[in-house]
DNA sequence: CAGTGGTCTAGACCACGGG
DNA sequence: CCGTGGTCTAGACCACTGC
C-alpha cells in the first residue's frame, strides 16, 4: 500500500534535518518552494509541515518561514535519572521480563463501572521488568477476553503489543494515561527492592482500538529513582471555546 | 479579529456534544452533510473535525463515521489523589501564594550551555502555592530579561503568566517537560511539611515563544501524595521515518 | 511593496465498511 | 453497490513580516 504523498514529503523533510541538510535555526524553503520542488500542490505541502509541527521538528512564524528547531531543546538530560526507555536504548543493556502472574480474571471494578463494560472477562498478567539484573518496573495488565481471547506464557515474556498489532492484527489507537505517586504494597517493594521509600510511581493507562472500544487496562509501578517521563506540548488553543 | 471559519465550526460542535446533542457513541452527520449545514467546503469541515479529533473528542472510523467518545474516557479518577489544578478548581478552595525570593540571577549553567545562550541574565522567582493552608508546590522560575525586563513582588504574587500575556504581549508557544521523582532538600522538605518520605516530584519546564526563542525555565517541586499528572494520546504514527 | 504562512473553495479520485 | 472518511489539486484572498 502508497503511503501519501504529505507523509512522504514529511518523513524526506524529516530525513534531510535528521542528516544536517537543514540545521537548527534554518528556514525551510517556503510553501510556494517546496510545492514546486515536491511538484504537489501546496496545501499537501502544508500537511507535511503540520506533521513536523507536531512532532515538534519545526516551528512556523507568519510572514517569515518555517524554523527548524533544535532538537535537544525539546528534551535533554537535566536530571541523571535513567528511565526504563533510556536503559532500553543502550544495547549493552541486559533486559528482561519475569513473570509473576498469568490468569484469568475480572476487569477491575472501577474500569467495569466507569466506561459501563458489558463484557468483563479478563486475562490478568503480572510482570517484573529488569535492566542488568536490576528490577525496574511491575506492569499489571487486564487485556479484555474479547480481543484477546489467549495469552501464553511465551507471548507475555515477549512484547504484548507486538502480539497484538502484528499476530492479531489489533489496532491500537490512543490512551489515556494518569501519573501519580503512591505507597507501594510490600510486595511490590520487595520485587522493586524498594529499602529507602515506599513510594512509586504509578501510570495507570486505559488503551483504545481504532473502533473505539476499551481494550486494555495497565497499572505500571516504577522504582522512583528510575522513572522519567518527558512531555512536549504546544501551547493549548487559547480557547475559543474548545475546552470542555 | 474574526476566528477561522473551521475554529468556530469545531466550537460549535463541542458546544452541541457538551450539551448532549451528540452523547458517547453516536455517531456526527457526515462530512458531506456538514458541509452542506454550515455552508463551507469540505475541507473546511476536515480542519474542523481534526481539532475534535486532537482534543480526543471524537474518533474518526474510515468507512463509517465520526464517533463521539465518553469524556468521562479520557481522564476520570481512577485513584483519590486531588491535583494542584483540581483542587484550584474546586471554587471554595483557597488558595496562597507565597513569594520566597526575587531576585536577579543567571540562568543555571546546565541551561546554559545546552541552548547555548548569549543572553544568560535573568530574574529568579520562588514561590510556595498553597491551597486551604496546605503547602503542595514549590515553583523555581528563571526568566530571561531580554524579555521580562522587570517582575514586581506584586506581579509575582499572581499569574505570571497573565502578565507575560496580557500586559507585555508576549506569546507563549511551546513548552518541553520532563517529570522525574528525586529527594528533596531539607528547605523544601520544611516548606511542603514533608515528614513520611524526602521524595518530591520534579516537573522541569522550558518555555519557548513563538518566534522560536528560550524564554523561561521552571522547577516546579511538588509534594507526592498531591501530585497527578494526566496525559491523552493517539498512538505515534506507526513510523514512516518521522521519528527522529 | 513583495513574500510569507493561514484560510478557504469546488471540484476529483481513492480505500474502506456494510448491505 | 453506495456512503463514508483520506488524499490531492489549482486556484483564491487575507494578515503578517520586512524592506
Amino acid at each position: 500500500m502508497m503511503r501519501a504523498k504529505y507523509l512522504q514529503i514529511a518523513a524526506d523533510l524529516t530525513n534531510k534535518i535528521k542528516h544536517k541538510q537543514y540545521v537548527a535555526g534554518d528556514f525551510l524553503p517556503s510553501e510556494p518552494a517546496l510545492s514546486e520542488l515536491y511538484n504537489v500542490s501546496r496545501e499537501t505541502i502544508r500537511k507535511a509541515l503540520n506533521e513536523l509541527l507536531d512532532a515538534g521538528i519545526i516551528q512556523k512564524i507568519k510572514g517569515k518561514g518555517s524554523v527548524v528547531i533544535n532538537a535537544a531543546r525539546i528534551a535533554f538530560p537535566i536530571s541523571n535519572i535513567e528511565s526504563f526507555d533510556e536503559l532500553n536504548k543502550q544495547k549493552q543493556m541486559n533486559a528482561a521480563t519475569k513473570i509473576l502472574e498469568l490468569k484469568d480474571a475480572q476487569m477491575p471494578f472501577i474500569i467495569r463501572k466507569h466506561l459501563s463494560l458489558t463484557e468483563t472477562a479478563a486475562t490478568y498478567v503480572a510482570r517484573l521488568r529488569l535492566i542488568n539484573h536490576e528490577p525496574i518496573v511491575v506492569d499489571e495488565d487486564y487485556i479484555l477476553k474479547k480481543y484477546v481471547p489467549d495469552i501464553s506464557l511465551e507471548q507475555a515474556k515477549s512484547s504484548l503489543y507486538h502480539y497484538f498489532e502484528h499476530d492479531l492484527g489489533l489496532e491500537i489507537d490512543y490512551a489515556s494515561k494518569t501519573i501519580t505517586v503512591e505507597p507501594a504494597s510490600k510486595d511490590v517493594m520487595e520485587q522493586l527492592h524498594l529499602t529507602d521509600t515506599n513510594l512509586v510511581v504509578v501510570v495507570r493507562s486505559l488503551t483504545y482500538l481504532k473502533d473505539t472500544s476499551f481494550f486494555q487496562y495497565t497499572i505500571s509501578q516504577h522504582r522512583p529513582d528510575k522513572f522519567k517521563f518527558v512531555d512536549f506540548a504546544h501551547r493549548k488553543a487559547k480557547n475559543g471555546g474548545l475546552i470542555l
